[in-house]
RNA sequence: GGCGCGGUAGCCAAGUGGUAAGGCAAAGGUCUGCAAAACCUUUAUUCGUCGGUUCGAUUCCGACCCGCGCCUCCA
């Protein structure tokens, strides 16, 4: 079965493949680093990163870009009042969200790109629109004019031939010839930085990045560009009025757009006390993989529920899952293979992969591996699935961590050496078999502040960090 | 006002024109020196509301109600 993705511009979920050979030129929108990112920002990022792992779990090889955008009106205004430059302002915050990002295990793109090191190539993109008549001056700044671009609003579905009712309008409106149209250049304010150039003092606007970078580095029609919902208009649709204007080619054959997330069933926003970044949710002790798997565990296009009762639920889902695959390592299972099992195996990794491929359908294939679980469980009781089955059923956690990764534990929670623990855990056993509970119970003890959890099973003593 | 998404058990959530996955929580049970782990049983006659189509709708159509997003910077 094919992967099938819902494409924002069809406004249909279709099969997917990359336009030449097997490499996937994708493009995703990265964070403005002008404070840490929050918990919404790693809803989408979280999503990136599980499409990334579907697409490699495809067969697809990548070629990804994503920016960090570390020039804009926020930026600025920070660093001049902290009385720093960009560079040092921008350098804090994009160092945390790399940090954060690998807290969550979201894969790098294979390429990292700051706008800031593409001003010259963004001129030059401006320059070339201004040959073609797709842009006007005004007052220092350089706008693209929308009216030059016919097909505007057809990835948000938008129609812009009549009035914009009811639509508020930006404030500096007076100095554009039509609301609609949007800085490619905006104009230096007294105190600001600035980069100087054939278009005068000033600094480039958003949109444009985005397109100067994913040409420069993926070519004129890229597979697939993400990101989150709200980017959809106007970003994305300024991005594709840019690109097509420069190159007269589509700029992206899939579009690709997460929902929102929302706290406790309402938006985020620091007025409601609810604006969470990944420091404050880790500093009330809940761990990444508990975050990244709340995050993944929702299907992308549907908004996304986040609470603290789902975090919590969400680690004793993991926990289970680690406990099911301590047990495949070490239980001392029956030899042989049971042929049900090795079917049932196979068919739960179907099932699984059938799920991703379905437009990335997490919840369904978190479903496939629980019910898979819970039934080898009671088959391991029972003495029905053998020594023989235990490889498949590890084949089928590693390709649920391949795109999940959660059941590693991040902390290192013991101090202890692994022969320290051993050692212990013989000296217990000899208790036990003297049958003095009491130090045994001690040994116990001892490991759980260490946080080390102790298992005796008829296997024998397991033991795994809490 | 325009465009888009959604309303399924206590919470999160999948899904299909044929009679409701999965996770968490709760209760009871099995196992166990203790603990942990694991499993079993129970928890939606019902899928926002009202109509329509159909032998049959949560699933299709229409209307309405509610929540959210975008339309200005925004994941």
């Amino acid at each position: 079965m094919a992967l099938r993705l819902h494409n924002t511009l069809s406004q249909q979920v279709e099969v997917f493949t990359p336009s030449e050979r097997n490499t996937v030129r994708m493009y995703t929108c990265g964070p403005t680093v002008y404070d840490y990112a929050h918990i919404g920002n790693f809803r989408t990022f979280t999503f990136v990163d599980i499409l990334r792992r579907c697409l490699r779990l495809n067969g697809f090889a990548l070629e990804h870009v994503m920016n960090i955008t570390d020039v804009d009106d926020k930026i600025i205004r920070n660093a001049v009042a902290q009385g720093k430059t960009l560079a040092a302002y921008t350098a804090v915050y994009t160092q945390a969200f790399l940090d954060d990002c690998a807290a969550l295990r979201l894969e790098l793109p294979e390429r990292l790109v700051r706008a800031t090191e593409h001003i010259e190539d963004m001129l030059l993109a401006i320059g070339k629109l201004g040959e073609s008549r797709h842009t006007y001056a005004s007052e220092g700044s350089v706008y693209f004019r929308i009216a030059t671009f016919p097909e505007y609003g057809k990835l948000s579905h938008n129609d812009f031939r009549g009035n914009i009712a009811g639509a508020r309008v930006d404030v500096d409106t007076y100095d554009k010839a039509d609301a609609r149209d949007f800085a490619l250049w905006k104009a230096a304010k007294e105190g600001e930085p600035f980069w100087e150039g054939a278009l005068g003092p000033g600094r480039p606007g958003w949109h444009i990045e985005c397109s100067v970078m994913a040409l420069k580095y993926l070519g004129e029609t890229l597979d697939l560009h993400a990101g989150g919902v709200d980017l959809v208009f106007p970003h994305h649709e300024n991005e594709i009025a840019q690109s097509e204007s420069l190159t007269g080619k589509p700029f992206a054959r899939f579009w690709v757009h997460a929902e929102f997330l929302l706290v406790e069933g309402q938006k985020m926003s620091k007025s409601l006390g609810n604006y969470f970044t990944l420091r404050d949710i880790l500093a009330r002790g809940y761990t990444p993989e508990a975050v990244r798997y709340l995050l993944a565990s929702v299907p992308y296009r549907k908004s996304l529920n986040f609470t603290f009762d789902g975090l919590k639920s969400a680690g004793t889902a993991i926990d289970r899952l680690r406990n099911f695959k301590l047990r495949l390592e070490t239980d001392r299972l029956p030899d042989g293979a049971s042929e049900v099992w090795s079917a049932r195996t196979a068919s739960a990794q179907g099932t699984f992969r059938n799920a991703l491929d379905d437009d990335l359908n997490t919840a369904e294939a978190l479903a496939a591996v629980f019910e898979y679980l819970r039934d080898a469980n009671t088959a391991m009781d029972s003495g029905e699935f053998r020594a023989g089955n235990a490889p498949a059923a590890l084949d089928l956690l590693t390709a649920f961590d391949a795109v999940f990764d959660v059941l590693k534990p991040s902390a290192a929670a013991g101090q202890w050496s692994d022969a320290e623990i051993e050692a212990l855990i013989a000296e217990r056993a000899a208790a036990k078999k003297a049958r003095n509970f009491a130090r045994a119970d001690q040994i116990r003890q001892q490991l759980s502040d260490q946080g080390i959890l102790l298992e005796d099973t008829k296997s024998g003593v397991r033991w795994k960090r809490k």
